[in-house]
DNA sequence: TTTATTTACGCAAACGTTTACAGGGCCGCG
DNA sequence: CGCGGCCCTGTAAACGTTTGCGTAAATAAA
C-alpha cells in the first residue's frame, strides 16, 4: 500500500505550492509554461490521479450518471447500456447502474439512495410495477437532471426518449392481419407502463380500421415470471382454440408464447402466427425465424445519455422539448408466415 | 434547487454540534438516547441524505465496487452482472461499470481511470486482446482489491472465479464425438484468453483419448467482427468438407456457425453437428435447438462479488487461495442429434 | 468532602481539491 | 523616480464528513 500520491507530495517535491500545482495540471493560463512543464513531468512520473472524492465534493460535480433499469438480462436494455457507456465514456462520465429487478419498492430505495449527491444526472427506465412517481418528482425537484428511455413516465416534465410505439404497435396489429388473421392476442406487462398502452392503443386502432373487434379476453396482462408468463398463455390458447395470431408486446412474452405453442403442438405459423417486440439479434434462427418489431435500442441508449450531458455539462436544465420518438423496424420473418 | 440538507444545517435547527449530529446518525454510544431521537426525526423530517464524497473522502471508503467486462450484450455478462448487483446492494455497495468492448487499449485507460480512489475493489473479466498485464498489476500493486471471473489472468497473484474450462472442453469434444463426428473443428477467440486455452486443451485430449489427430487446420482463431466471424467460419467449412462437428469456445461463434451452416444449406445435425458454451436461454428454441455447455454465469458474479467484499468490507486482501471453480453443465439439444 | 469515573457533548483538525484573493517582482510609461 | 499594470505564485478558506481529544456535568467511589 504506498503512499498516494497527491497534490500535496507534488509540490513538496517541486518546492511549489499545492495550489500552483494544482493549476498547473488544470492548464490554467496564470501558470507560467516552465512550470507547467515541470509539474506535468512529474505528475506523469508518479503517476498522479486526482482524488475523485475530494474533486467532487469541492466542485459539485461527480463526473458520474446513473442509468436504473429493470433488468441488465434483456437485449433492449444491455443494448441501450451499450449506447449509454459510450456517450458517457466520450464525455469522461462514468456510469453507475442499479437493478430495479422491475420491482417498485427496489426502485424507490434506489432513488432514495441517489439523493446523496452521488451522481450528477440520471437516466431510468421505470419498473413495469411503478404507478406512483413520488420518489422521481422529488429527485427532480431537488435538481437531478434526469432522462427517461423507453419506459418512461409522464408525469414527470423532462426529457423522454421513446420509440413511436403506438405506430409500431398498429403495424404490427395490421401484419397479422394482411396475413391473415382473424383472432389476435395481445400480451403485454401489467402495470401503469405507459408503452404498454401506446402498443396496445395501436392494436385496438389496427382491429378497428381492419373492421376487427377488440375483444378484452384476447388482451393477456402479464408478471414477471416467465415459466408462469408461458403458462398463462397456455392457458389463454386453450381457453380461445380460434386465436391464430400473437402479438407479443415485450420479447419476454413473444419467447413464452413459443414456449405456450411448443408445448400444446401448435404450429408456427401455420396455426398460429406470432409478431413481437424484440432486439433479439437471432431471432431469425429461432424455430421458425421470428417476425420482429425492433427498436434503436443502441441509438435510444445513445440519445438518451447525449441529452442528458449536454444538460449537465452546461449545467441546463432538461426540458421536455428534448424529447425525441425513434422509429422502430418491423422484420418479417416466418412467425408470421413470411 | 433546494439548499441541500447538510449536517451543519441539522445541528443549527436542533442547537447541538455538527460531531453529535454525526455520532447521533450513526448511533455512537457516546450520544443520549433523547438526543439521538431528536435528531433522526429531523433528519426524517428533512430527508436528510448524507453527502457521498464527504464520506469518502474522510474515510477514504467509496462504498464502491467497479466492475470491467467486455462487453454486457452477452448473456453470460449480463447474467453475472445480476449476480454481482445483487451481492453488492445486500453490502450497501454501489457499482460502477466499464465495458472494454474486448479491446486492450480501452482496458488500459479504464484501468488508469480507476487508480483515482473511485473504488474500494474491483470485478474483471478480461478482453481478449489483453496479453500485458502490466495496468492490471499495477491496480494491485496499488492496493486495489480485485477478483477476477471467467476470462482471468493467471500473472496476477489474487483470487479467480471460473468454471471448470479443461473439463468442460472434454466433455463437449467428447460429445460429439460419441454423436459420431469424425472431424471436430474448434472455434476460439483469437488472444491469451485463458479460458480459451484450457477448453482448448480439453478439446485436444478428448481428440486423443479417442485415437483422433489433432489438426491444427481445424481449429479457427476468431476475431470481433461478428460478420467477418461467420465468414471465415464459412470460408474453413468450404476448404475442410470432412468437417462434421464444431465445437464454438463462445456464444457469439456457436451463432456464427448456424449463419455459416444456413448460408452454405449445411444441415444441422444431419451434416454438422453443433456445441457451444452459450448462456442463451432460448437456446431450445433455435433451429435447430443448441446444445449448450452452460456456465453458472448468474452464480460467478454473486460468488466473485462475495469474494471481493468479503475482503474489501474487512480490510483484508483478496488472496489466489480464495479462488472458486464451478461446474458447467451440458444440456444436449437437437443441433448433435439429440 | 475529595477524587475518580462515566456520560454527553463541543472543538477543531483532517481527508485532497479548487479558487478567491493577495502580493511580490518586473516591465514600461509618464 | 513613481506608479499602474501584468505575470506568476502563495495563502487560506471552503466543500461535508468523521473522529481524536478535551471538558463540563453528573455519578460513583473513597
Amino acid at each position: 500500500m504506498p503512499t498516494p500520491v497527491t497534490l500535496k507530495l507534488l509540490a513538496q517535491e517541486l518546492g511549489l505550492s499545492i495550489a500552483t500545482v494544482s493549476r498547473a495540471l488544470q492548464d490554467s493560463h496564470e501558470v507560467s509554461g516552465q512550470t507547467k512543464d515541470r509539474v506535468r513531468a512529474l505528475a506523469a512520473a508518479l503517476n498522479y490521479q486526482p482524488n475523485a472524492y475530494a474533486s467532487s465534493l469541492r466542485r459539485n460535480i461527480s463526473k458520474t450518471i446513473g442509468v436504473v433499469i429493470p433488468e441488465v438480462n434483456n437485449h433492449f436494455f444491455s443494448l441501450a447500456i451499450n449506447g449509454i457507456e459510450e456517450v458517457a465514456r466520450q464525455n469522461d462520465y462514468h456510469v453507475l447502474i442499479y437493478l430495479t429487478h422491475d420491482d417498485y419498492e427496489h426502485e424507490v430505495a434506489i432513488a432514495q439512495y441517489l439523493t446523496g449527491g452521488r451522481i450528477d444526472g440520471l437516466l431510468i427506465s421505470v419498473a413495469s410495477g411503478t404507478q406512483d412517481f413520488a420518489h422521481l418528482q422529488k429527485l427532480k425537484d431537488n435538481g437531478l437532471p434526469m432522462v427517461f428511455f423507453d419506459r418512461v413516465c409522464q408525469d414527470v416534465a423532462t426529457a423522454k426518449v421513446t420509440t413511436n410505439d403506438y405506430e409500431s404497435g398498429y403495424r404490427a396489429t395490421e401484419h397479422l392481419l394482411k396475413a391473415g388473421c382473424q383472432h389476435v392476442a395481445y400480451l403485454l406487462v401489467s402495470g401503469n407502463l405507459s408503452i404498454g398502452r401506446s402498443r396496445m392503443q395501436g392494436y385496438a386502432a389496427a382491429l378497428q380500421a381492419h373492421g376487427l373487434p377488440y375483444d378484452e379476453d384476447l388482451v393477456l396482462s402479464a408478471g414477471n415470471d416467465h415459466e408462469r408468463n408461458a403458462v398463462l398463455i397456455q392457458e389463454l390458447l386453450e381457453r380461445r382454440p380460434e386465436i391464430d395470431g400473437i402479438f407479443a408486446s415485450v420479447e419476454q412474452l413473444a419467447i413464452g408464447s413459443y414456449h405456450a405453442c411448443q408445448r400444446l403442438g401448435r404450429r408456427i405459423p401455420e396455426q398460429v402466427k406470432i409478431i413481437g417486440f424484440s432486439n433479439l439479434e437471432i431471432a431469425s434462427l429461432l424455430n421458425p425465424a421470428l417476425t420482429t418489431i425492433t427498436q434503436p435500442a443502441y441509438d435510444i441508449g445513445r440519445q438518451a445519455a447525449a441529452i442528458l450531458l449536454r444538460a449537465v455539462t452546461r449545467k441546463k436544465p432538461v426540458l421536455p422539448g428534448q424529447s425525441l420518438v425513434l422509429e422502430s423496424e418491423l422484420f418479417a420473418r416466418a412467425s408470421t408466415g413470411g
